[in-house]
RNA sequence: CGGGGCGUGGCGCAGUCCGGUUAGCGCGCCUGGUUUGGGACCAGGAGGCCCCCGGUUCGAAUCCGGGCGCCCCGACCA
């Protein structure tokens, strides 16, 4: 199969496509808009959750887990937010299958007493729960986080854009008071931020939506947006302040410092799969994927080149003390190294390979370096190639690794003042 | 739900208009050998309910009828 993709000027949705499968990050599944995630765009998601997962507890949250599936009548509770998530709800109604005589298949069997929502978002079912564990102004605030995968039966989707079901975090925390709520939704945003232009070199405006495009439920949601490659705005993260709409959705009141009872504030924040979406259509090129460093799965990999046994052997030898060395740097110790010994390929589809996979670094190692003790350093977003001593190439890669990662930013950024608009409200960008 | 396109070995396609040997090509896969500094090559080999159901016919991947599925563009949405 050739691994040759779309150009973004023929087709950029085409690109787009051809990216996520020749890259290796996910494909098409025997259920309608439903995604394979595979190992290397997984991977990509692990480096994301790391990072995120680590600010979420740097700022003070926990991490637990609430049931996929939600009481139909829980969805009922909260006017406005069933209204916004009716039409996307995939509901069980039985309980097992059993044989159909006439048709000789299979038919669903126990019919259940109330029909149960495959959760499209879990605010219900985790205000069902807070209700219960918050009595007191000493219970508060509840900072909780949950990693987990939600449906939404959307009309059309798109891999990682828009999948029938996705990966994402729901952060859901109760206050003691709206200001608490509020500076805590803008925390989360800021957060947003940070992640997705530090570590994703994604640029981001943020901003309110208006009320129309608001989370379903919410009294506020703050997003952040980036711009695409198509000049399209992607909403790439929410953060919303919920008022006392849930809790008194779900008569969660606790009695405050005045012996007063009173409805808890809320807030919940989110980012999904999406974002790896975003991350190959604002770096990517015709050429494949382009990873910033800090999210690549294998920021610097090595591939060895030899003709013979003998070069074989010496020039693995060389490379793999090349990775020990790299792996043992102090200021190299996030960093992956991936040595590319696949004996099946030859030295030129593995730098092709790599480039569609995004990889930032290449290392190329020869019997020719080897003898000059040298290695051959070349850049993924520029191409740029260059020779150095070996016992020079932990410096030169830290270096290098830091710079992709904010030429990357730098470019991003360059573009979306190049070519943003300026606009009263998010109803007015052209949305992905 | 509207519009468009497509269903043929794992993947990408040709063949369908105009029915007729054993359904073909490229990639991938397996075996052996030669290779390896930009997507290697040679030889041999495995792998098909031609989306499904019905009809026409001596004969259907191909014609007719009816289904189903998927992708792309829009509306909706993280």
């Amino acid at each position: 199969m050739s691994k040759g993709i779309t150009s973004r000027a023929d087709d950029y949705a085409k690109w787009y496509t051809d990216i996520v499968q020749k890259a290796d990050l996910a494909d098409y599944s025997a259920v309608r808009g439903c995604m394979v995630i595979k190992p290397y765009g997984y991977a990509i998601w692990e480096r994301m959750q790391a990072e995120l997962d680590r600010m979420f507890k740097e700022t003070g949250h926990v991490n637990a887990y609430f049931p996929l599936f939600i009481p139909q009548s829980f969805l009922a509770k909260e006017a406005s937010h069933i209204e916004g998530f009716a039409l996307e709800c995939a509901v069980v109604t039985h309980s097992g299958l059993e044989k159909d005589p006439e048709t000789g298949g299979l038919r669903p069997k126990g019919k259940l007493d109330e029909p149960l929502v495959v959760r499209p978002t879990s605010e219900t079912i985790i205000w069902n729960t807070y209700k219960d564990w918050i009595k007191s102004w000493r219970d508060l605030p509840l900072l909780i986080n949950q990693w987990a995968n939600v449906v939404r039966w959307e009309m059309r989707t798109r891999l990682f854009l828009r999948t029938t079901e996705f990966l994402w975090q729901e952060g859901h925390t109760a206050h003691a008071t709206a200001e608490e709520a509020e500076a805590e939704a803008h925390q989360m945003l800021e957060v947003y931020r940070t992640f997705a232009e530090d570590f994703m070199a994604v640029p981001v405006i943020t901003g309110r939506k208006s009320d129309s495009e608001k989370f379903a439920g919410a009294e506020t949601t703050y997003c952040i947006e980036a711009m695409m490659q198509d000049k399209k705005a992607l909403q790439a993260g929410t953060s919303h302040y919920l008022g006392q709409n849930f809790a008194k959705a779900f008569e969660c009141q606790f009695q405050n410092k005045n012996n007063e009872l009173e409805y808890v504030y809320a807030t919940s924040w989110g980012v999904s799969t999406r974002l790896i979406g975003a991350l190959i259509m604002a770096h990517s090129d015709d050429k494949g994927l382009v990873l910033p460093p800090k999210l690549a799965p294998y920021p610097v990999v090595i591939i060895p080149i030899y003709r013979k046994d003998d070069e074989k052997e010496t020039v693995l030898a060389a490379a793999r003390t090349l990775k020990g060395s790299l792996e043992a740097d102090r200021s190299l110790r996030d960093v992956r190294v991936k040595l590319d010994d696949r004996e099946q390929y030859t030295p030129g589809y593995k730098f092709a390979d790599w480039e569609l996979r995004g990889a930032p670094i290449r290392v190329e190692l020869g019997p020719r370096d080897v003898a000059a003790g040298q290695v051959v350093i070349v850049r993924r977003d520029t191409g740029v190639k260059q020779t150095v001593p070996v016992d020079q190439a932990d410096e030169l890669i830290v270096s290098l690794l830091g710079e992709i990662q904010s030429a990357l930013f730098q470019k991003a950024h360059a573009f979306r003042e190049q070519n943003m608009v300026p606009v009263d409200t998010y109803d007015e960008f052209k949305r992905v």
